[in-house]
DNA sequence: TTGCTCCTCACGTCACGTGAGGTGGC
DNA sequence: TTGCTCCTCACGTCACGTGAGGTGGC
C-alpha cells in the first residue's frame, strides 16, 4: 500500500539533504522502509515523510540526534513530550540570552569598566550555612543555582532553621577554566554547626558589586580580577558570589593575607 | 605598565575556558601578550580582558572564529561594524525562525496533510521572462531570493519592460539533495524573447498551493511529492514555485507526459 | 620538597560535507 | 547504450574537549 521513493525524491519531500538522510540511516535514527538487496538502494515510504519533517524541525531547534531518538522512541507520548519540553525550555532560555547579548553588545564593545575605587578588601567572618555542592557545567549553572538555593530554603524551613543572611555560592577554579567544576550553593543559618549546618571559614576577599543584567557579570569579573592582579594581592581558593538582590551581586575574589589565609 | 596574568586567572576574568584560550592562540585569534621563552607559559595582559570578553559574546552569537577575526582586524570601525551587523541580521532571522518553529511544532507533529484532491495537473505554457541564476545554499535562499526578484523588477522597469505575471523560481534537484544548487529567479515579461528576455519552455507539472507560514512549506512538498509518487507520474527537471501572494505559494512538481516532456 | 599550574601532542566529538571510485536502473 | 542516480569507503570540518605524559613556579 505504501509507495516507495528513492532517496533523492525523499530528500525533496522533506528538505533533508541526501547526506543527512544517509547519516540518519547509519546512526539508526531514520531507517529506510526498504533496502534493495542487490543494489543497496534505499527506498523510503511516503508514510515516512511526516517523521522526517519532524526530525528536520527538531534539528532546526538544535536538538541533538540522540535526544531526537529518545523523543521518537518514547514508549508513550507523555515521556516524549517531557523530553521535548525540556529542550524547548533550553531553547527559550538561549533565545532570551541571545537577544540580551545583541542588545548589550554595543555597550560591551566600549572600554573596560574602571572600578578601582569600588573594590573593597573585606574580611568575611566565618559563617554557619546549609549548603549543597555539585559538579556543574558552566552553561547550565544559571538553571542549576536557583533550584539548588530553593531546595536549601525549603529544607531549612522544614527543619525549623532560621535564614540569617543572603544567599551565596562558591565556584571552584575548574568551573571557569574547564567549563565544569564544583559549585556550592549556600544559605546562611542562625546558630552553630550541627549535622546539617556547616561552617564556611573566615577569609579575606576583594569584593566588587555587580549591578545590572546578569549577562554582563563577566565584565565585573574582568574588572575585579584586573585590580587584584595589578595590586599583586592574588590569593587562592574558590570565587564567591553573594546574591544581594535581583540585579545586584557581590563578586568576591580571594586575596592573600599576611598570615597566609 | 600592563599587568600580566597566567592563563587560569585570565580564564576567570573572561569566562573563556583554558582550552578555548589555547585554541584561540593556536589559530591566531587572540595572542597572549607574552610567552615565557623557557617554560612556554602564556601571559595575558589585563588590557586584553575587553577584547576577550567581546570574543566570548560573538561566540555566544555563534559567530565563526574567522568572522570574529575579520571584525577585530577591520581596518576601520565601519568595516568591522558592517560585518557585525550582517551577522546580527542573520542571528535575528534565525531567532525568528526558531520562534516560529517552536510555535508550529505541535501542529506539525500531527498527521500528514491529505491534499490529494487539491493537486492539479497543469500544462504550463511557455513564458517570456527575465531571469537570474546562481548557486545558492539552502540556508540562505530565503535571503537571496527576495533580493534577486527585486533586482529583476528594477531592471525590467529600467529597460521599459512590462511585468506580465507572477514572480517565480526554479530549483535544481541538487539544491535540495546537496543543500547547494542552482536556483533561478524569474519575472514574466510581456512580449517575446530578446537579448535580456528569455523563454521558459512549456511543461506539465503537478501543482499544489501552499498557504500559511513559509516555514511549513516542506509539508506541502511532502504532500505533493507523495501524491506524484503514488500516482507513478514522476517526471524530471527542476521544481518550480510561483509566489502568488505573501503567504500563498504554488509548488510545481515535474511530471512525465506521454510525449516525454 | 610537594602540589599545583601550565605545557604539548594526539585523538575524540558532533553532524554532517566532500570527494573518489564504482555500480545499478530506466 | 548513455547518463544519471545511487552506493560505499575514507577523510575533512568546526570549535573545541579529553586524556596522556611531562615540566616549571612558588
Amino acid at each position: 500500500v505504501d509507495t516507495l521513493v528513492a532517496i533523492g525524491d525523499f530528500s525533496k519531500m522533506t528538505y533533508l539533504s541526501v547526506k543527512a538522510l544517509r547519516h540518519y540511516h547509519d546512526v539508526g535514527l531514520l531507517e529506510p522502509a526498504d533496502i534493495d538487496p542487490s543494489s543497496g538502494y534505499r527506498r523510503y515510504s511516503t508514510s515516512q515523510v511526516p517523521v522526517a519533517q519532524a526530525i528536520r524541525r527538531f534539528r532546526d531547534l538544535e536538538m541533538p540526534l540522540e535526544e531526537i531518538r529518545l523523543v521518537l522512541a518514547a514508549p508513550d507520548e507523555a515521556t516524549g513530550n517531557k523530553a521535548l519540553l525540556r529542550h524547548l525550555e533550553r531553547v527559550q532560555h538561549q533565545l532570551e540570552h541571545t537577544q540580551r547579548t545583541v542588545a548589550s553588545l554595543q555597550e560591551v564593545l566600549s572600554a573596560q569598566v574602571d572600578a578601582a575605587g569600588l573594590v573593597e578588601i573585606r574580611h568575611l567572618p566565618s559563617l554557619s550555612v546549609v549548603m549543597h555542592s555539585a559538579q556543574v557545567e558552566f552553561d547550565v549553572c544559571s538553571e542549576w543555582l536557583p533550584d539548588a538555593l530553593q531546595h536549601l530554603h525549603d529544607e531549612a524551613a522544614h527543619s525549623g532553621q532560621t535564614v540569617a543572611g543572603v544567599d551565596g555560592a562558591l565556584y571552584a577554579d575548574k568551573f571557569f577554566e574547564a567549563g565544569l567544576g564544583e559549585v556550592t550553593a549556600f544559605v546562611p543559618i542562625a546558630g552553630t554547626a550541627g549535622s546539617t549546618v556547616m561552617t564556611l571559614s573566615a577569609c579575606t576577599m576583594a569584593v566588587l558589586t555587580h549591578e545590572g543584567p546578569i549577562d554582563d557579570l563577566d565584565r565585573t569579573y574582568g574588572a575585579l580580577g584586573t585590580i587584584v592582579a595589578e595590586r599583586g594581592i592574588a590569593g587562592s581558593g574558590p570565587i564567591r558570589e553573594h546574591y544581594i538582590a535581583e540585579s545586584r551581586t557581590e563578586v568576591c575574589w580571594p586575596v592573600a593575607t599576611a598570615d597566609g589565609g
